[in-house]
DNA sequence: ATGTTGTTGATACTGCTTATCATCAATCAA
DNA sequence: TTGATTGATGATAAGCAGTATCAACAACAT
């Protein structure tokens, strides 16, 4: 089994702690220029604590204390400063995940949501010359992978 | 220059007629049990007589004595009966073309529209080994690529 | 011709996200 | 420590894409 990069429902394997993710993210942002806030620290530990992607609106409901606008906010923060990505379902909602930083692709489990990060995969280049052939220079590209994991390949 | 398979604005080379596009696509729907219907034909040939990717909203633009409900409507049977493809923008935004049929992926000006379709490119079986060596059987993917197009490439 | 039933279109509505703006508070300089 | 500056917050309104509703209509089969 190869689930060693697999985000469930975080009960398996240690992480770091919560507020140590925080704390990090918060020095990072304040060395953007970012202030160091109550309602972006709950946000940031609230996504912190989502054990696989999730959307904005749950997000929202876990944080019945802090502002949906702030919610939105701080999310869009998270996503430019690259600290979450984006990642989308086949029926193109939109859910997040803390970011494993620099650029990858995501496999993502039909059935129970979970996700994993594609590795050992050159699509870039591939893709960079098939658009080469038809006349284009690529500067990006959108890629996610739907199927089942291990645990939901029976069901 | 390899522009082929450019969609372009559509002046540049002469191709089906669009009422000959129209009566292919009718025949087709009502082998499967659809109505030839004059609206449906209208929005046939709308989509038919655009010139690259276009958002549901500019197909009702041009549009004015259809229904909203029924251009979404008939958008919808197109793509559900793999007439028309969908294509994601890089912010997320939705549009439309028509399908060259069978699966393949688009090319996408991020400067004038014009899309392309990716040939000679395998990324399926790339993407389902790197989701076997995860753990996954991929069952589908998102994937668009951007860039700029031969004409675009020195704006 | 006629009945059945898919189709239409005006409209209301939903769900997601952003804009507004007065108030609040983090940061900094004195 | 204090006060000023200005980014951040949150309640609310607004915007937008897309869908549901439903009475009236029209395509097709017999």
């Amino acid at each position: 089994m190869t689930t060693a990069t697999l985000r469930h429902s975080g009960h398996e394997h240690p992480r770091p702690r919560s507020a140590a993710v925080v704390d990090d993210i918060i020095a990072q942002l304040s060395d953007l220029g970012y202030r160091d806030t109550e309602p972006r620290r709950l946000v940031i530990s609230a996504v912190a604590a989502q054990g696989r992607p999730f959307t904005a609106e749950e997000l929202c409901a876990s944080l019945p204390c802090v502002g949906r606008a702030t919610v939105y906010r701080g999310l869009r923060l998270l996503v430019e400063t690259d600290q979450v990505c984006r990642v989308l379902l086949e029926d193109r909602e939109l859910r997040y995940q803390l970011s494993h930083q620099g650029h990858h692709h995501h496999l993502l489990c039909a059935v129970c949501g979970a996700s994993a990060d594609l590795e050992g995969c050159d699509v870039e280049d591939m893709l960079r010359e098939a658009a080469i052939a038809a006349g284009f220079r690529m500067s990006g590209h959108w890629l996610e992978v739907y199927g089942r994991c291990g645990q939901c390949a029976d069901c």
